[in-house]
DNA sequence: AGCACGCCGACT
DNA sequence: GTCGGCGTGCTC
């Protein structure tokens, strides 16, 4: 004990990006305590803590934690604390929010937030320039250029100025040269530019600008407040949420986070923002460079008002990062089904923002034309503002929606083009219209077979086709990335030239389209065709030229494009997604259908839509036949009440997964087998999951129900603690499952 | 997640 | 006899 009087400790928990349960406890000694015995850490802070042999960097977590079973002989020193801004509390709790409603360890939430790469790097000294106090009156149109550019005093690289002035960056450096600039040193990265709030709005229709008024209320207001901004396309969503951005803007130092599906495909979006605010917003996604990371991270954080990052716009993940002073968050598209996708943990971006915004007490903004349910309800039970925008911005009408019944319309085989849609194809070429053909499925074939023997050909790692794709002549699958040579003979009876591909995939229907209109210019818009951001960007801008008459894409092209000349758009398949046993599936086809179908008629031009189907009674096509959707979701909301599915009861899934098939199963029965009896919940399963075998491994599913009361996460984690596992089987918790896979 | 420890096959 | 394959299990 008199050591330890002599050099005091104490014990605090340090939380480690790795996939651990909880914190691990570690000493303060040394440096890291003052004279008095006080701790020099505080919760958030980062430090640097041994690990087994290595050294890890972590968050402080608890700096008085409850007593714990750890030995104290086990116990190491913190070794440093280390010069970075400590996570806020907001994230803090955040994180720990996410883990248990997740049911993911609390290190690997961590991870989420503090895998920047280069995060801890020294931070470099940098030169900006700034504009000196005294300029002359007479300057050279370039420099005056650089003079209206400035964005209040904020000094900024070389670059920077000459990108925003558009001038070269000789005008920048002659400026310097003759005393008008002056050089700044500045520690770390440099700042981002910061928007300019004196810009004019866009001129607002009177329904935009009370939507707008509204939002920029809730965000003055600083409360939780959470508002579903419906609008059909080309109502100017964007307009009036930015309205609340400018708000939030106006506070100093005050954040805006924007979450979209999927940052690469936002080039018009970026462009938007620009003409609005005259800077390009911080960006967050998964293609940053290190660096890139590395700038916004410490911007987001940054302490001082002046330099700190505005608006960030990104991929969900952005959710987890350091905001000092968070305002507004906007969700785009919030019916998205990719903001609910695994990246380690599972957790649905949505649902996430909108607890992201109640913890930090500001509203979120859920846009989008084709609101979820789960939304729409909120908003009918009044839980959350509804901002509605029936009409379209400007002369432009809906588009005018038939089905072509395929059962009528036959198509001969290889064909996928009835002859009413190749009809409307071909005046709309003759009028130099453009046309859309929209199918959700990449590639020549989703289906290779042999014609002598009935082989199919399918993925070795998963229970899933192999997707013919013409580049190369190779199959691919498209759950693991598992590809091979297009084979000339059966690889099962031998037979030559005796493959044969079925079913279309966008590249067999553009092929069609060039074989009926040799001289058409097609577009292909799917994400395998597009190696790049600027790819897209090219040709997007191709489109917008009219140097493409067809566009033929996937998914990719309901994202919120704005194509002027486009008035045709043909479904190719408008049945796909509606069988299997996904309960998501009809909202889903409806939302993908009715986006997709915005595409068309947007300018003066009006557009129709045709949708091919072998059952255009499917209450689905219906809906979006009759624009009648209200009553499509009603008994879509009915049909899950009577389930006691989502949103009315809670749903989750388990699968359980290993590459020993009997290890798998065995486990899986146990874990059902120890399911708690008399707390509510209705174990279904296990089964074999609907991708039985992904990537090498097998996977059985088991779901559970349970009424809204319920707390599932809590008796889940109880449970699944207790289920012993076999060898080599991992176990994967889904809370409120979208993907049936 | 990494890394050590451990228990079986092909080499000097 | 050892070098090293990667399968399992800790790490405060």
């Amino acid at each position: 004990m008199i050591l330890s009087a002599l050099f005091p400790s104490k014990r605090i928990q340090v939380l480690l990006p790795l996939p651990l349960a909880g914190p691990f406890d570690y000493l303060v000694e040394g440096d890291l305590m003052s004279g008095a015995g006080d701790l020099l850490v505080r919760r958030g802070d980062f430090v640097s803590v041994p690990l087994g042999s290595r050294v890890l960097q972590g968050v402080v977590w608890d700096i008085a934690p409850p007593e714990t079973d750890v030995p104290a002989a086990k116990l190491k020193p913190v070794y440093d604390r280390l010069d970075l801004p400590p996570l806020p509390e907001s994230l803090l709790k955040f994180i720990d929010w996410v883990a248990s409603y997740s049911l993911a360890p609390l290190g690997a939430v961590l991870k989420m937030a503090v895998s920047v790469p280069r995060m801890f790097d020294k931070a470099k000294i940098k030169t900006l320039y700034r504009l000196t106090a005294a300029l002359p009156e007479k300057l050279t149109e370039g420099r005056r250029a650089v003079v209206d550019a400035a964005l209040g005093d904020m000094p900024m690289t070389l670059k920077d100025w000459a990108e925003l002035a558009a001038v070269g960056e000789g005008v920048v450096r002659g400026m310097v040269k003759a005393g008008q600039m002056v050089a700044v040193e500045v520690k770390g990265d440099a700042p981002y530019p910061a928007p300019d709030l004196s810009l004019p709005a866009p001129r607002l229709s009177p329904d935009q600008q009370e939507a707008g008024d509204h939002l920029r209320g809730l965000v003055k207001a600083h409360s939780f407040g959470p508002v579903l901004l419906e609008g059909i396309t080309g109502s100017g969503k964007t307009e009036v949420y930015f309205e609340a951005v400018a708000e939030a803007l106006e506070k100093p130092g005050g954040q805006v986070l924007v979450l979209v599906p999927e940052i690469a495909l936002t080039a018009q979006w970026l462009d938007r923002f620009q003409t609005r605010f005259g800077a390009e917003p911080v960006v967050w996604h998964s293609e940053l460079t290190p660096v890139q990371r590395r700038r916004a991270w410490w911007a987001v954080a940054e302490r001082d008002e002046k330099f700190r990052a505005r608006v960030i716009v990104g991929a969900r993940s952005a959710l987890f990062l350091p905001f000092q002073d968070l305002r507004l968050i906007v969700v785009d598209e919030e019916h998205s089904p990719t903001f609910k996708q695994e990246d380690g943990v599972m957790y649905h971006g949505r649902d996430m923002a909108v607890v992201r915004a109640m913890q930090g007490q500001c509203p979120v903004v859920l846009a989008s034309a084709t609101p979820s349910l789960e939304t729409l309800l909120n908003a009918q039970a009044e839980k959350y503002d509804w901002l509605y925008m029936g009409e379209r911005h400007g002369p432009a009408v809906l588009p005018d929606m038939t089905a072509i019944d395929l059962r009528q319309h036959k198509l001969a085989s290889g064909i996928w083009l009835s002859d009413p849609l190749r009809d409307a194809l071909a005046e709309n070429l003759a009028r130099g219209e453009q046309s859309l053909l929209y199918l959700n499925r990449r590639g020549y074939a989703p289906l290779t077979l042999c014609r002598s023997c009935g082989h199919r050909m399918e993925c070795p790692h998963c229970s899933a086709w192999l997707v013919e794709h013409k580049k190369g002549a190779r199959l691919t699958c498209h759950h693991c990335g598992y590809n091979c040579r297009t084979p000339d003979s059966c690889p099962e009876c031998k037979a030559e030239g005796a493959m044969v591909a079925c079913g279309p995939g966008v590249e067999r229907v553009a092929e069609e389209l060039q074989d009926l209109f040799p001289e058409g210019r097609i577009a292909l818009l799917a994400s395998d065709e597009i190696a790049s951001p600027a790819e897209l960007r090219a040709v997007i801008r191709a489109i917008e030229d009219h140097e493409v008459d067809f566009i033929v894409g996937t998914q990719i092209v309901t994202k919120g494009y704005h194509f002027p000349l486009l008035t045709l758009v043909g479904v190719v398949d408008a049945d796909l997604g509606l069988g299997g046993g996904d309960p998501r599936a009809a909202e889903r086809t409806w939302q993908q259908l009715e986006q997709v179908a915005g595409r068309a008629g947007r300018a003066e031009h009006p557009g129709r839509v045709l949708l091919q189907s072998y059952s255009p009674e499917h209450p689905v096509l219906q809906a979006l036949l009759s624009g009648d959707s209200q009553a499509f979701l009603e008994q879509e909301a009915h049909a899950r009440e009577q389930q006691n599915l989502p949103p009315f009861g809670k749903l989750a899934a388990i699968i359980v997964s290993g590459a020993d098939f009997n290890g798998v199963a065995k486990s899986a029965r146990r874990i059902a087998a120890l399911a708690p009896k008399d707390a509510g919940l209705t174990v279904l399963g296990p089964v074999p999951a609907p991708m039985a075998y992904l990537r090498g491994k097998n996977r059985f599913r088991l779901l559970i129900k349970a009424d809204k009361a319920v707390r599932l996460q809590k008796i889940m984690a109880g449970w699944l603690d207790k289920c012993p596992l076999e060898r080599g089987v991992s176990l994967q918790v889904d809370i409120d499952p979208y993907s049936f896979f």
